[in-house]
DNA sequence: AGCACA
């Protein structure tokens, strides 16, 4: 008898709770196959469209025993299955389990890429990404390009875990608009996974840098005129980078100590010293960093904004002529970060207001609702000091931490400085 | 009508 092979057949197949369906019809849908699954128990995991014409499946019970029913059930009914009125073949795959095939982009790892949807590529400055990005973790390198898909930016953590998070709160999200130019409205994020794992950075420019190696050589050429002010061919005055930056206060309508400034100016390195004075009946400070790269990297991503909603304490910032402060005494006017002193650590716990330093959370908090973004920088102060130069601030803890909390005049402060 | 990787 014919029917005594089949049955062979049959009973020699090893059961698995994941069945093999076949001859279905064309493109058939996920639905179809738990319609006609479901009654012999929990569906798991399907795969669908699979083989050479496309008509097989696979689905995955909860239990073996389900897919036992459903086989056995099938196999002695005189009425086969059936799905838009093919008859459906069934039997145990020879597999244990569904595994789905992860597209490359799903497969996690330290590096994102990053599509800037919306914008052109000059529109968003890789300032302006390392600011975001930082708030998850330490970003060691950025590299930005334009193919098809847009402007993209492929950005490296430590580890994937680092990665995963700013993943999840960013992609499908938008770059808060007080960070990009007026022209722009919105520029969603999409965010998938790159097979990298350690970008060949070769210069800081424009479109690259590397921001565990501050003494990569800048590339002149590659950084546009409106980046690079000092290298402008329109012939303006020439302006020198510096370690050091010279910030011009404006509409000063609050005050601002040198913990506001060092807490904003933290986000993009290690701050050394900051001396604050007044000039031509105005306030400004001068900010001393590290390293060049650092201070051209503050001072492209806080140029001309406001440390204050509302317009309130707008910062112009150019570099000084100065390369190292002569910071004479602690004061709420200067500061030497490179010294440590304890007692000032903690007259800086207690004795600092609430309202004394700021960032503009409160805008981010509106562009990313429910993220816990502002407050998302689970800053792992063992992971990267390591990474900048020697003689890195006491307070190396505040940096890349990217957005920190508004600490407003009259908002009340999170404890900040509470570690 | 007969087992998923690129």
């Amino acid at each position: 008898m014919s029917g005594a092979g089949h049955a062979q057949f049959r009973y020699t197949q090893t059961p698995s709770k994941v069945i093999h369906l076949r001859n279905l019809p064309w493109e058939c849908h996920e639905d179809e196959l738990i319609q006609l699954c479901s009654p012999f128990g929990k569906v798991v995991n399907t795969k669908c469209n699979v083989g050479a014409n496309k008509n097989q499946a696979f689905v995955e019970f909860a239990e073996q025993s389900q897919a036992i029913a459903m086989v056995s059930y099938y196999a002695s009914s005189p009425d086969p299955a059936h799905i838009r009125g093919k008859t459906v073949y069934i039997q145990y795959s020879n597999r244990q389990e569904i595994v789905h095939n992860k597209s490359p982009g799903d497969v996690p790892g330290n590096v994102l890429l990053v599509t800037i949807e919306g914008v052109e590529a000059g529109d968003v400055s890789i300032e302006v990404i390392h600011l975001v990005f930082s708030a998850f973790g330490f970003v060691h390198k950025i590299a930005t390009f334009e193919k098809a898909a847009g402007f993209q930016a492929l950005i490296q953590f430590s580890d994937a875990e680092t990665a995963c998070t700013a993943k999840n709160q960013l992609d499908g999200r938008s770059i808060p608009r007080y960070l990009l130019p007026p022209h722009v409205t919105s520029c969603n994020l999409r965010i998938s996974y790159s097979a990298h794992t350690d970008l060949n950075i070769k210069f800081q420019s424009h479109r690259s840098r590397d921001y565990t190696n501050p003494y990569l050589p800048v590339n002149s050429t590659a950084f546009e005129g409106s980046l690079q002010p000092g290298l402008g061919t329109d012939g303006k005055k020439l302006e020198p980078e510096s370690n050091v930056l010279l910030a011009a206060i404006e509409n000063m309508q609050y005050a601002v100590t040198v913990d506001t400034l060092h807490m904003v100016f933290s986000s993009f390195g290690p701050v050394q010293k900051i001396a604050i004075f007044e000039k031509n009946g105005g306030t400004q400070a001068l900010i001393q960093y590290p390293d060049v790269t650092t201070a051209t990297v503050a001072k492209e991503a806080l140029e001309g904004h406001c440390i204050y909603d509302g317009g309130y304490c707008k910062l112009h910032i150019t570099y000084s002529r100065h390369t190292d402060l002569n910071i004479k005494a602690y004061s709420d006017r200067s500061r030497d970060y490179t010294i440590p002193n304890p007692n000032i650590a903690s007259s800086q716990l207690s004795g600092v207001p609430s309202a004394s330093t700021t960032w503009q959370t409160h805008l981010v908090t509106s562009e990313y609702p429910n993220s816990g973004y502002a407050a998302a920088g689970p800053v792992d102060p063992s992971q990267e000091p390591s990474s900048w130069p020697p003689g890195a601030s006491p307070a190396a803890g505040s940096i890349h931490t990217g957005f920190q909390p508004d600490l407003r005049p009259g908002v009340s402060s999170p404890p900040y400085y509470g570690k």
